[in-house]
DNA sequence: CGGCTCATTGAATCAAATG
DNA sequence: ACATTTGATTCAATGAGCC
């Protein structure tokens, strides 16, 4: 069957490095069958000469004939391409990321509007050991820039809010990342000594994307895989990954390193994932256990508006009826309202909010599993 | 002569702000007449239905005429004719900023590349405090972006590099810049109260600008004055400014604010644009002079960290060698370090910060002045 | 349906100190 | 005792927009 071909066909991709041109390669992939994209491509660096540190030593910087473009058009023309196989492999509900400096990443970011990607956040990686500005002519360029966007702006694109606030000391997580560069032992050398690629990323900055924008058993392709950052991270996380690189040496190294690490045991996984919703409670479960009376009446904060229980479940206030959280949002005039939060009954002569209800009925299913 | 009348055509609109659309009043300046162009065009921000806080509250956001496009097509076009004047009216050594966000840097990069402009840095403005994101659904954006790019790669372009590192405690001014919103006292508002323009820059940020990027007495372009914040910079730091501005009652704003702000003496001038401003003490001289003794051990705040002082006016802590900074950074894990606020000697018991001995030396050498 | 917000400013309120 | 000032604390508002 069809069906039973293509499945075929994505499982001998699965947590391998494919060789050859990634547009190619990635032509040989079914469609809709990765749940994120995260791609470092050649950032057209357009280097002239050669740059030299005060004291004269020469700075090794990328030569490589993979960065190498005859223009900006030929540059927006293998990105074209590339984002083109990226979004077609995509799941409807799939999300990429890409990183650049400013030599590219405007023209990136660009193509993926045109391409019909919607631009979730772009987010400053702030590198905390950045290389000088040695000529004294410049800023130092102490930062790269990613993007994060969904396949189509319809997409309900994977989010894990709670695990990234947790990450970032109980406040929300913010576009900018402070994050050291790739140094020491986690910076791949080849037999030489000599970094083995010269733009390896950190696993902390992978590990932060992999962690807010998938869920453990997820697909991640990386088109330009090099030394496998994304793959060491995909498999100690749990995803399932999907590597594509072209030159035999970065693939080598990759395949040694990947082969090194293990995956976190589920205990690990589940903490630094995000909490589990925690399970549904209608607000009639709090009357049929007797929580709370038909004919009861509940208070907003301050008792400037109240509304009465009734047997089912619903609420019944001035000129209104409905679920706690439609009589809410009427009588405040809002356009939405957390019933929950909103309403209050009254005890020892305070406003007590009907969650703390619902938290007695969920301690009380925990209780019994 | 034609030169007169190119000298009386610029002459007549510096330190004005001309009415109309900026396209068309910039068609009327001559050629190669501005040193630096400051632009904050719309951010074309695709926004869909109202924003409401956790409390029901109404976000008072961006709904002006003026930040309506039909299609990124459409904004392309606009982009793409006012950077076409723009790099006209460009002087062949000027330069450009340009601010925005993840709805329209992108492409106004792109097309700045397109025309010829040459990028010299991205900056991130990151801001100290962002509006949250309400929804949970992405990441706070917490930045904005900036590019500087010379009219040219060829462009002998200013940088005013000891400016910047003084403005950054000696170390070179990096590429990612921590700064306010503009609320408070500085923000613009109408009689009403409400705010007089929904996206009114701080002055730090150009302040910040105009004295990296132009010398005194050298001409600014603002072709999106809003309420004139890059006027009133300007003038404040000894800089024509050129405004354009379509809408009434901004420019009115605008001229309010510009006649209250007074030119800063050559003096301040001279203190703000120099690294002679505060005079720079290197750390050595406080050992030299006998302020400090080789070998007595400074302390951060607390006494959680150590250091040693030599003779040359390096430190040596745990595992490192370096500047009051380079140390401090290190032992804090940070990116930064103000070694004059974060060491400290023991006096009486307390803990006192080496920067008292740093304005000592400086109080004496204004007595030799 | 119902979950979801951070840093800052400035006003309001109240307590303590002063004249 | 009463009016005034100062300081500490709390509360309310809000900023280039997000299911």
């Amino acid at each position: 069957m069809a069906e039973t071909a293509v499945a075929e066909r994505l499982n001998g991709a699965l947590n391998r490095i494919l060789a050859g041109d990634c547009i190619e390669v990635m032509r040989r992939l079914p469609d809709a069958s990765v749940d994120l994209v995260f791609a470092d491509p050649p950032y057209n660096l357009q280097l002239k000469g050669e740059l030299h540190r005060p004291d004269n030593s020469r700075v090794n910087g990328v030569e490589e004939g993979w960065d190498r473009f005859s223009s900006f058009g030929d540059y927006d023309r293998f990105t074209r391409e590339w984002l083109r196989e990226a979004q077609r492999v995509l799941k409807p509900h799939g999300a990429i990321w890409v990183i650049g400096s400013y030599h590219n990443i405007f023209r990136l970011g660009a193509e993926l509007q045109n391409q019909g990607f919607w631009i979730l956040n772009d987010v400053v990686w702030r590198k905390s050991n950045p290389m000088p500005n040695f000529r004294g002519k410049r800023l130092t360029n102490a930062h790269e820039t990613l993007i994060w966007a969904s396949k189509a702006e319809a997409s309900k694109y994977t989010f894990n809010y709670d695990a990234l606030k947790a990450l970032n000391e109980g406040v929300q997580m913010r576009s900018d990342w402070v994050l050291p560069i790739c140094t020491g032992h986690e910076r791949l050398k080849g037999e030489d000594g000599a970094k083995a690629h010269p733009t390896q990323k950190p696993e902390s900055l992978l590990h932060r994307i992999i962690l807010a924008t998938t869920n453990p058993g997820d697909v991640v392709l990386d088109p330009f895989f090099g030394t496998g950052t994304t793959g060491a991270v995909a498999k100690r996380l749990g995803r399932d990954f999907i590597g594509i690189e072209r030159e035999d040496s970065y693939r080598k190294a990759a395949e040694a390193r990947i082969a090194q690490i293990r995956r976190l045991d589920s205990v690990a996984l589940e903490t630094t994932s995000s909490k589990k919703a925690e399970p549904r409670v209608a607000f009639g479960v709090l009357v049929e256990r007797g929580m709370l009376r038909p004919g009861e009446e509940l208070w907003s904060l301050g008792g400037r508006h109240k509304a009465k229980v009734r047997a089912d479940g619903t609420l019944v206030g001035q000129d209104v009826k409905g679920s706690i959280h439609q009589v809410g949002a009427h009588l405040e005039g809002a356009p939405s309202c957390n019933g929950w939060t909103y309403w209050h009954f009254r005890r020892d002569g305070g406003y007590v909010p009907i969650d703390v209800l619902r938290q007695q009925v969920r301690a009380e299913m925990a209780q019994h599993h």
